[in-house]
DNA sequence: TCTTCATATCTGCGCTTGCGAATATATCGG
DNA sequence: CCGATATATTCGCAAGCGCAGATATGAAGA
């Protein structure tokens, strides 16, 4: 029997392996800790990552077959926002790590980019005209 | 400059993927369930886990490596246990998914294997006069 | 339909990882 | 020193990952 990624999400045999896997890596980090509380589209992660779309756009794939994130299309933009996984001990895992990411200085800072991005799209390139990120409350 | 690895322990930079990266895979989660609370010499992981005593040397040496557990030599026993990083947020990610870890039944399931283990050492050839697990508690 | 923009995927490469099998090291008892 | 025991390391291989660069897809507008 194949094994596919969106297995990963059934609440039976979710192993938490896949979940580390997940999070070891720095640039997948940085992207969930500012997908963590709002919907967001690829672009902007472009611009405060400082990094290559494609790279992007192949992490997120990643924490997508990972169950971790979905997506959602509008027009030319895609969101991205936070999935808990099914299993309870994954979610209170994933929940409490990204609660502290939120400490460490470097994720103060990309959301703190973020911020000012927000206030002032019109002077990335990338961002003119993009949907706005939205926070959303993942409850807890 | 070389990068080594117990530079992932000094507190100014440690990365957290280093942190996940050891935790990402199923192996080394189980090992690290069964040395949450206590010092535990090799012999049992092999003989728990039911796995070559090899793959468990390698899996001791890639944790050991990313600077979460210590080890100690008492005659011909290697013992190892549990060093809670000196990164805070590190350190709060660690405790918090070992606990966590404890609620998964395979879990559950070795730490029983090992006490029954402990009871009657002298079933198991492995375990012949070797030291038995002690308990400790890594203050929380 | 043609173009442009936003994003995703593919290609090729080098590095890391995990494995089993074999071998090395370290300690102990005789 | 010798053999036995406990553990660690090395080797060769296959799979997976991260990257940059190139290309493909999909939507919107002219």
């Amino acid at each position: 029997m194949m094994y596919t990624a969106c297995m990963a999400k059934t609440q039976a045999d979710f192993s938490l392996d896949v979940l580390f896997r997940a999070l070891a890596d720095s640039t997948r980090l940085r992207l969930l800790n500012l997908i963590a509380d709002r919907e967001i589209c690829v672009c902007y992660f472009v611009e405060i990552l400082k990094t290559s779309q494609p790279k992007v756009s192949r992490h997120l794939a990643y924490l997508r077959k990972a169950g971790i994130v979905a997506s959602r299309r509008e027009g030319k933009w895609m969101h991205y926002r936070l999935t808990i996984p099914k299993d309870e001990v994954a979610a209170r895992i994933l929940r409490e790590t990204l609660r502290h990411l939120q400490e460490r200085p470097e994720m103060k800072r990309d959301v703190a980019r973020l911020s000012s991005a927000c206030c002032a799209p019109q002077k990335y390139v990338l961002l003119q005209g993009a949907p706005q990120p939205v926070l959303v409350h993942t409850n807890n």
